[in-house]
DNA sequence: CCCCATCCATACGCAGGCGTATGGATGGGT
DNA sequence: ACCCATCCATACGCCTGCGTATGGATGGGG
Protein backbone atom coordinates (compact mmCIF):
# COMPACT_ATOMS: atom_id res chain seq x y z
CA UNK A 1 0.00 0.00 0.00
CA UNK A 2 1.01 3.42 -0.76
CA UNK A 3 -0.18 5.14 2.73
CA UNK A 4 -2.78 4.10 5.30
CA UNK A 5 -4.79 6.97 6.01
CA UNK A 6 -6.00 8.20 9.61
CA UNK A 7 -8.35 10.19 11.15
CA UNK A 8 -6.49 13.47 10.73
CA UNK A 9 -6.53 12.96 6.65
CA UNK A 10 -9.77 12.68 6.16
CA UNK A 11 -10.08 15.95 8.29
CA UNK A 12 -8.04 17.79 6.21
CA UNK A 13 -9.76 17.36 3.46
CA UNK A 14 -12.65 17.72 4.73
CA UNK A 15 -11.15 21.70 6.14
CA UNK A 16 -9.91 22.00 2.70
CA UNK A 17 -13.27 21.00 0.87
CA UNK A 18 -14.87 23.37 3.22
CA UNK A 19 -12.95 26.40 2.76
CA UNK A 20 -13.29 26.43 -0.85
CA UNK A 21 -16.79 24.72 -1.75
CA UNK A 22 -18.63 25.17 1.52
CA UNK A 23 -20.06 22.28 4.56
CA UNK A 24 -22.52 21.08 1.51
CA UNK A 25 -19.77 19.70 -0.33
CA UNK A 26 -18.32 18.21 2.31
CA UNK A 27 -19.56 14.59 1.97
CA UNK A 28 -17.91 11.19 2.20
CA UNK A 29 -17.84 10.15 -0.83
CA UNK A 30 -16.26 13.04 -2.49
CA UNK A 31 -13.64 13.06 -0.20
CA UNK A 32 -12.86 9.62 -0.43
CA UNK A 33 -12.05 9.76 -4.27
CA UNK A 34 -9.76 13.13 -3.33
CA UNK A 35 -8.35 10.56 -1.19
CA UNK A 36 -8.28 8.13 -3.69
CA UNK A 37 -9.98 5.68 -1.14
CA UNK A 38 -13.10 4.39 -1.42
CA UNK A 39 -15.90 5.34 1.85
CA UNK A 40 -15.19 1.71 3.53
CA UNK A 41 -11.78 3.83 4.96
CA UNK A 42 -13.92 6.43 6.09
CA UNK A 43 -16.56 4.48 8.11
CA UNK A 44 -13.48 2.83 9.47
CA UNK A 45 -12.49 5.90 11.06
CA UNK A 46 -15.97 7.49 11.46
CA UNK A 47 -19.39 6.20 13.11
CA UNK A 48 -20.90 8.34 10.50
CA UNK A 49 -20.77 11.89 8.36
CA UNK A 50 -22.03 13.62 11.45
CA UNK A 51 -18.82 12.65 13.30
CA UNK A 52 -16.51 14.15 9.99
CA UNK A 53 -18.53 17.75 10.69
CA UNK A 54 -17.84 17.32 14.37
CA UNK A 55 -14.42 16.85 14.30
CA UNK A 56 -14.11 19.45 11.59
CA UNK A 57 -15.44 22.47 13.60
CA UNK A 58 -12.55 21.06 16.50
CA UNK A 59 -10.38 21.01 14.43
CA UNK A 60 -10.85 24.38 12.80
CA UNK A 61 -11.48 26.15 16.81
CA UNK A 62 -7.69 24.38 17.78
CA UNK A 63 -6.39 25.77 14.85
CA UNK A 64 -8.09 29.04 13.48
CA UNK A 65 -6.60 30.90 16.54
CA UNK A 66 -3.51 29.79 18.15
CA UNK A 67 -1.79 29.63 15.06
CA UNK A 68 -2.12 33.43 14.73
CA UNK A 69 -1.29 34.24 18.15
CA UNK A 70 1.95 32.15 18.00
CA UNK A 71 3.08 34.35 14.51
CA UNK A 72 2.08 37.92 16.59
CA UNK A 73 4.25 36.92 19.56
CA UNK A 74 6.67 35.91 17.36
CA UNK A 75 7.26 39.00 14.77
CA UNK A 76 5.63 41.39 16.91
CA UNK A 77 8.10 42.14 19.47
CA UNK A 78 7.27 43.75 23.13
CA UNK A 79 5.63 47.37 22.17
CA UNK A 80 1.68 46.37 22.31
CA UNK A 81 1.41 48.63 19.36
CA UNK A 82 3.45 46.95 17.21
CA UNK A 83 2.37 43.57 18.31
CA UNK A 84 -1.20 45.08 17.33
CA UNK A 85 -0.06 46.25 13.79
CA UNK A 86 1.89 42.92 13.36
CA UNK A 87 -1.54 41.20 14.35
CA UNK A 88 -3.64 43.17 11.88
CA UNK A 89 -1.17 42.76 9.21
CA UNK A 90 -0.87 39.19 9.33
CA UNK A 91 -4.95 38.87 9.41
CA UNK A 92 -6.14 41.07 7.06
CA UNK A 93 -3.80 39.73 4.49
CA UNK A 94 -4.72 36.21 5.02
CA UNK A 95 -7.46 34.05 3.34
CA UNK A 96 -10.76 34.04 5.55
CA UNK A 97 -12.37 31.97 3.13
CA UNK A 98 -12.20 28.84 5.86
CA UNK A 99 -13.46 31.51 8.31
CA UNK A 100 -16.33 32.79 5.93
CA UNK A 101 -17.31 28.92 5.41
CA UNK A 102 -17.38 27.83 8.97
CA UNK A 103 -19.72 31.43 9.82
CA UNK A 104 -22.23 30.61 7.15
CA UNK A 105 -22.16 26.76 8.68
CA UNK A 106 -23.17 28.13 12.20
CA UNK A 107 -25.67 30.30 11.16
CA UNK A 108 -27.17 27.06 10.10
CA UNK A 109 -26.04 24.50 12.43
CA UNK A 110 -26.58 25.33 16.33
CA UNK A 111 -23.18 23.51 17.18
CA UNK A 112 -20.83 25.11 14.78
CA UNK A 113 -22.81 28.27 16.19
CA UNK A 114 -21.50 27.79 19.65
CA UNK A 115 -17.87 27.06 18.56
CA UNK A 116 -17.65 30.14 16.51
CA UNK A 117 -19.23 32.43 19.45
CA UNK A 118 -16.91 30.50 21.45
CA UNK A 119 -13.81 31.47 18.93
CA UNK A 120 -14.51 35.33 18.71
CA UNK A 121 -14.51 35.79 22.44
CA UNK A 122 -11.30 34.37 22.27
CA UNK A 123 -10.26 36.42 19.84
CA UNK A 124 -12.00 39.86 20.63
CA UNK A 125 -10.53 39.12 24.29
CA UNK A 126 -7.22 38.59 22.69
CA UNK A 127 -7.51 42.32 20.32
CA UNK A 128 -9.06 44.18 23.15
CA UNK A 129 -6.00 43.38 25.52
CA UNK A 130 -3.76 44.45 23.43
CA UNK A 131 -6.05 48.22 23.09
CA UNK A 132 -6.06 47.97 26.84
CA UNK A 133 -2.45 47.99 26.94
CA UNK A 134 -2.35 50.73 25.09
CA UNK A 135 -3.80 52.87 27.66
CA UNK A 136 -7.39 52.63 26.73
CA UNK A 137 -9.90 52.83 29.49
CA UNK A 138 -12.44 49.55 29.49
CA UNK A 139 -15.44 50.70 27.54
CA UNK A 140 -12.81 52.33 25.15
CA UNK A 141 -11.09 48.88 24.67
CA UNK A 142 -13.82 47.13 24.08
CA UNK A 143 -15.58 49.08 21.37
CA UNK A 144 -12.15 49.42 19.58
CA UNK A 145 -11.49 46.35 19.63
CA UNK A 146 -14.94 44.95 18.71
CA UNK A 147 -14.46 47.63 15.29
CA UNK A 148 -11.12 45.72 14.42
CA UNK A 149 -12.61 42.53 15.09
CA UNK A 150 -15.71 43.16 12.45
CA UNK A 151 -13.65 44.91 10.14
CA UNK A 152 -11.08 41.83 9.59
CA UNK A 153 -14.15 38.98 9.53
CA UNK A 154 -15.94 42.04 7.25
CA UNK A 155 -12.98 42.02 5.06
CA UNK A 156 -12.99 38.07 4.92
CA UNK A 157 -16.83 38.31 3.44
CA UNK A 158 -15.42 40.73 0.84
CA UNK A 159 -13.17 38.56 -0.24
CA UNK A 160 -10.39 41.09 -0.76
CA UNK A 161 -7.84 40.19 0.93
CA UNK A 162 -5.03 42.64 1.36
CA UNK A 163 -2.84 42.60 -1.16
CA UNK A 164 -1.72 45.69 -2.77
CA UNK A 165 0.08 48.58 -2.00
CA UNK A 166 -2.75 51.22 -1.81
CA UNK A 167 -4.39 48.30 0.53
CA UNK A 168 -1.77 48.52 2.93
CA UNK A 169 -2.00 52.24 3.09
CA UNK A 170 -5.73 51.81 3.97
CA UNK A 171 -4.90 49.32 6.50
CA UNK A 172 -2.20 51.55 8.16
CA UNK A 173 -5.08 54.81 8.51
CA UNK A 174 -7.32 52.17 10.21
CA UNK A 175 -4.56 51.44 12.63
CA UNK A 176 -3.75 54.60 13.26
CA UNK A 177 -7.37 55.63 13.62
CA UNK A 178 -8.38 52.98 16.25
CA UNK A 179 -4.91 53.86 18.25
CA UNK A 180 -5.40 57.37 18.25
CA UNK A 181 -6.45 58.74 21.28
CA UNK B 1 -58.44 27.29 -5.95
CA UNK B 2 -57.12 29.32 -2.91
CA UNK B 3 -54.07 31.37 -4.89
CA UNK B 4 -52.36 30.74 -8.12
CA UNK B 5 -48.35 31.21 -7.94
CA UNK B 6 -46.27 33.27 -10.55
CA UNK B 7 -42.68 33.03 -10.46
CA UNK B 8 -42.32 36.13 -7.38
CA UNK B 9 -44.08 33.45 -4.90
CA UNK B 10 -41.48 31.10 -5.38
CA UNK B 11 -38.55 33.95 -5.81
CA UNK B 12 -39.40 34.92 -2.04
CA UNK B 13 -39.80 31.56 -0.95
CA UNK B 14 -36.41 30.65 -2.31
CA UNK B 15 -35.11 34.18 -0.42
CA UNK B 16 -36.40 32.92 2.78
CA UNK B 17 -35.11 29.67 2.90
CA UNK B 18 -31.54 31.01 1.61
CA UNK B 19 -31.68 33.42 4.66
CA UNK B 20 -32.44 31.13 6.73
CA UNK B 21 -30.68 27.52 5.70
CA UNK B 22 -28.41 28.52 3.07
CA UNK B 23 -28.31 27.84 -0.97
CA UNK B 24 -28.21 24.11 -0.70
CA UNK B 25 -31.19 24.08 1.38
CA UNK B 26 -32.71 26.05 -1.77
CA UNK B 27 -34.19 22.69 -3.45
CA UNK B 28 -37.04 22.52 -6.22
CA UNK B 29 -39.13 20.07 -3.86
CA UNK B 30 -38.89 21.29 -0.53
CA UNK B 31 -39.80 24.88 -1.71
CA UNK B 32 -42.51 22.88 -3.39
CA UNK B 33 -43.62 21.48 0.14
CA UNK B 34 -43.28 25.23 1.97
CA UNK B 35 -45.42 26.79 -0.92
CA UNK B 36 -47.91 23.75 -0.56
CA UNK B 37 -47.90 22.94 -4.17
CA UNK B 38 -45.90 20.29 -5.72
CA UNK B 39 -42.91 20.62 -8.21
CA UNK B 40 -45.33 20.26 -11.38
CA UNK B 41 -45.91 23.96 -10.81
CA UNK B 42 -42.22 24.99 -10.62
CA UNK B 43 -41.19 23.40 -13.66
CA UNK B 44 -44.26 25.82 -15.21
CA UNK B 45 -42.35 28.61 -14.32
CA UNK B 46 -38.88 28.16 -14.15
CA UNK B 47 -37.05 25.74 -16.92
CA UNK B 48 -35.11 24.39 -13.83
CA UNK B 49 -32.91 24.70 -10.31
CA UNK B 50 -30.48 26.73 -11.73
CA UNK B 51 -32.64 29.59 -13.03
CA UNK B 52 -34.84 29.88 -9.95
CA UNK B 53 -31.10 30.38 -8.65
CA UNK B 54 -30.46 33.17 -11.13
CA UNK B 55 -33.52 35.17 -10.14
CA UNK B 56 -32.53 34.62 -6.49
CA UNK B 57 -29.80 36.57 -6.91
CA UNK B 58 -31.35 39.16 -9.14
CA UNK B 59 -33.97 40.10 -6.66
CA UNK B 60 -31.03 40.08 -3.71
CA UNK B 61 -29.52 42.55 -6.09
CA UNK B 62 -32.45 44.46 -6.76
CA UNK B 63 -33.76 44.87 -2.99
CA UNK B 64 -30.96 44.90 -1.12
CA UNK B 65 -29.84 48.22 -1.30
CA UNK B 66 -32.18 50.37 -2.73
CA UNK B 67 -34.90 49.24 0.29
CA UNK B 68 -31.89 50.64 2.89
CA UNK B 69 -30.93 53.28 0.59
CA UNK B 70 -34.26 54.82 0.79
CA UNK B 71 -35.05 54.61 4.38
CA UNK B 72 -31.96 56.66 5.05
CA UNK B 73 -33.03 59.36 2.76
CA UNK B 74 -36.91 59.49 4.62
CA UNK B 75 -35.29 58.99 8.19
CA UNK B 76 -32.04 60.92 7.35
CA UNK B 77 -32.83 64.40 6.42
CA UNK B 78 -30.66 66.76 5.44
CA UNK B 79 -27.28 66.79 7.58
CA UNK B 80 -24.71 64.20 5.70
CA UNK B 81 -23.72 63.65 9.40
CA UNK B 82 -27.23 62.62 10.51
CA UNK B 83 -27.75 60.58 7.54
CA UNK B 84 -24.60 58.64 8.12
CA UNK B 85 -25.55 58.08 11.86
CA UNK B 86 -29.44 57.03 10.05
CA UNK B 87 -27.84 54.75 7.72
CA UNK B 88 -25.59 52.91 10.53
CA UNK B 89 -28.34 52.94 13.00
CA UNK B 90 -30.44 50.98 10.37
CA UNK B 91 -28.29 49.05 8.81
CA UNK B 92 -26.09 47.68 11.93
CA UNK B 93 -29.34 46.53 13.57
CA UNK B 94 -30.69 44.68 10.81
CA UNK B 95 -30.88 40.91 10.20
CA UNK B 96 -28.19 40.70 7.20
CA UNK B 97 -28.54 36.48 7.67
CA UNK B 98 -29.32 36.48 3.67
CA UNK B 99 -26.52 38.73 3.27
CA UNK B 100 -24.28 36.46 4.98
CA UNK B 101 -25.86 33.39 2.86
CA UNK B 102 -25.84 34.89 -0.30
CA UNK B 103 -21.62 35.96 0.44
CA UNK B 104 -21.18 32.43 1.48
CA UNK B 105 -22.72 31.14 -1.67
CA UNK B 106 -20.56 34.20 -4.16
CA UNK B 107 -17.43 32.28 -2.37
CA UNK B 108 -18.78 28.74 -4.32
CA UNK B 109 -20.21 30.00 -7.46
CA UNK B 110 -18.77 32.86 -9.99
CA UNK B 111 -21.67 33.85 -11.13
CA UNK B 112 -23.83 35.15 -7.78
CA UNK B 113 -19.63 36.48 -7.05
CA UNK B 114 -19.80 39.16 -9.27
CA UNK B 115 -23.33 40.04 -8.15
CA UNK B 116 -21.71 40.91 -4.87
CA UNK B 117 -18.84 42.69 -6.48
CA UNK B 118 -21.42 45.15 -8.16
CA UNK B 119 -23.52 45.41 -5.22
CA UNK B 120 -20.74 45.83 -2.68
CA UNK B 121 -19.47 48.80 -5.27
CA UNK B 122 -23.11 50.68 -4.93
CA UNK B 123 -23.26 50.32 -1.30
CA UNK B 124 -19.58 51.68 -0.59
CA UNK B 125 -19.85 54.42 -2.90
CA UNK B 126 -23.07 55.33 -1.13
CA UNK B 127 -20.97 55.12 1.83
CA UNK B 128 -17.86 57.55 0.72
CA UNK B 129 -20.44 60.04 -0.70
CA UNK B 130 -21.06 60.59 3.11
CA UNK B 131 -18.21 61.03 4.28
CA UNK B 132 -16.72 62.88 1.11
CA UNK B 133 -19.80 65.04 1.93
CA UNK B 134 -18.88 65.63 5.85
CA UNK B 135 -15.34 67.19 3.99
CA UNK B 136 -12.92 64.17 4.11
CA UNK B 137 -10.58 64.08 1.10
CA UNK B 138 -10.41 61.14 -1.53
CA UNK B 139 -8.29 58.66 0.26
CA UNK B 140 -9.65 59.60 3.15
CA UNK B 141 -13.17 59.09 2.44
CA UNK B 142 -12.40 56.31 0.85
CA UNK B 143 -10.71 54.57 4.00
CA UNK B 144 -13.19 55.43 6.45
CA UNK B 145 -16.14 54.26 3.98
CA UNK B 146 -14.44 50.63 3.54
CA UNK B 147 -14.06 50.46 7.06
CA UNK B 148 -17.39 51.35 7.89
CA UNK B 149 -18.68 48.79 5.32
CA UNK B 150 -16.34 46.42 6.50
CA UNK B 151 -17.26 46.14 10.04
CA UNK B 152 -21.10 46.20 9.35
CA UNK B 153 -20.45 43.11 7.52
CA UNK B 154 -18.15 41.75 10.12
CA UNK B 155 -20.98 42.48 12.43
CA UNK B 156 -23.61 40.07 10.26
CA UNK B 157 -20.80 37.21 9.84
CA UNK B 158 -20.61 38.05 13.53
CA UNK B 159 -24.37 36.87 13.76
CA UNK B 160 -25.03 39.79 16.47
CA UNK B 161 -26.62 43.16 15.66
CA UNK B 162 -26.97 45.87 17.71
CA UNK B 163 -29.56 45.70 19.68
CA UNK B 164 -29.02 46.36 23.50
CA UNK B 165 -28.15 49.71 24.95
CA UNK B 166 -24.55 48.53 25.21
CA UNK B 167 -24.07 47.86 21.51
CA UNK B 168 -25.74 50.59 20.77
CA UNK B 169 -23.65 52.94 22.94
CA UNK B 170 -20.68 51.69 21.12
CA UNK B 171 -21.99 52.12 17.88
CA UNK B 172 -22.05 55.38 18.61
CA UNK B 173 -18.22 55.65 19.63
CA UNK B 174 -17.95 54.16 16.38
CA UNK B 175 -19.70 57.06 14.60
CA UNK B 176 -17.19 59.33 16.19
CA UNK B 177 -14.38 57.33 15.29
CA UNK B 178 -15.24 57.35 11.76
CA UNK B 179 -16.26 61.05 11.46
CA UNK B 180 -13.66 62.29 13.60
CA UNK B 181 -11.08 64.29 11.56
C1' DC C 1 4.72 -19.54 9.98
C1' DC C 2 0.47 -18.16 11.06
C1' DC C 3 -2.92 -15.47 13.24
C1' DC C 4 -5.14 -11.49 14.50
C1' DA C 5 -5.73 -6.60 14.37
C1' DT C 6 -6.01 -2.98 11.28
C1' DC C 7 -7.44 -0.90 7.21
C1' DC C 8 -9.71 -0.85 2.79
C1' DA C 9 -12.75 -2.55 -1.42
C1' DT C 10 -17.08 -4.12 -3.17
C1' DA C 11 -21.81 -4.60 -3.33
C1' DC C 12 -26.26 -3.69 -1.65
C1' DG C 13 -30.67 -1.31 -0.03
C1' DC C 14 -32.61 2.93 0.82
C1' DA C 15 -33.87 7.90 0.59
C1' DG C 16 -34.00 12.36 -1.55
C1' DG C 17 -33.74 15.35 -5.36
C1' DC C 18 -33.84 16.57 -10.57
C1' DG C 19 -36.18 16.80 -14.76
C1' DT C 20 -39.91 14.90 -18.01
C1' DA C 21 -44.30 13.29 -19.63
C1' DT C 22 -48.88 13.39 -19.37
C1' DG C 23 -53.28 14.27 -17.80
C1' DG C 24 -56.49 16.94 -15.05
C1' DA C 25 -58.52 21.39 -13.24
C1' DT C 26 -59.82 26.28 -13.57
C1' DG C 27 -61.37 30.41 -15.62
C1' DG C 28 -61.90 34.01 -19.05
C1' DG C 29 -63.12 35.05 -23.76
C1' DT C 30 -66.36 34.36 -27.63
C1' DA D 1 -71.88 26.38 -23.82
C1' DC D 2 -67.48 25.58 -25.35
C1' DC D 3 -62.62 26.10 -25.97
C1' DC D 4 -58.13 27.26 -25.12
C1' DA D 5 -54.54 29.09 -22.29
C1' DT D 6 -52.81 28.76 -17.88
C1' DC D 7 -51.47 26.36 -13.97
C1' DC D 8 -50.93 22.27 -11.20
C1' DA D 9 -50.85 16.99 -9.83
C1' DT D 10 -49.13 12.44 -10.55
C1' DA D 11 -46.02 9.13 -11.90
C1' DC D 12 -41.78 7.72 -13.75
C1' DG D 13 -36.57 7.09 -14.61
C1' DC D 14 -32.28 8.53 -13.27
C1' DC D 15 -28.48 9.90 -10.32
C1' DT D 16 -26.14 10.91 -6.02
C1' DG D 17 -25.20 10.10 -1.42
C1' DC D 18 -25.70 7.58 3.22
C1' DG D 19 -24.93 3.66 5.95
C1' DT D 20 -24.20 -1.56 6.29
C1' DA D 21 -22.45 -6.10 5.41
C1' DT D 22 -18.96 -8.80 4.09
C1' DG D 23 -14.75 -10.23 2.34
C1' DG D 24 -9.90 -9.23 0.98
C1' DA D 25 -5.26 -7.31 1.82
C1' DT D 26 -1.31 -6.05 4.81
C1' DG D 27 1.82 -6.33 8.56
C1' DG D 28 3.56 -7.17 13.19
C1' DG D 29 3.74 -10.37 17.35
C1' DG D 30 3.66 -14.93 19.29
Amino acid sequence: MSVRLGKQEWVDAGLRTLAGQGIDAVRVERLAADLKVTKGSFYWHFADRQALLVAIVEAWKERSTLEVIQRVEVQGGDDPGARLWALMQIVFSSDGRLDQQVRAWAAIDSLVRRSRDHIDRLRLEYVRSHFEQLGFGPAEAEARARFCYQALIGQFALGRPVQSQGDKAQLRMLFEMLTRA
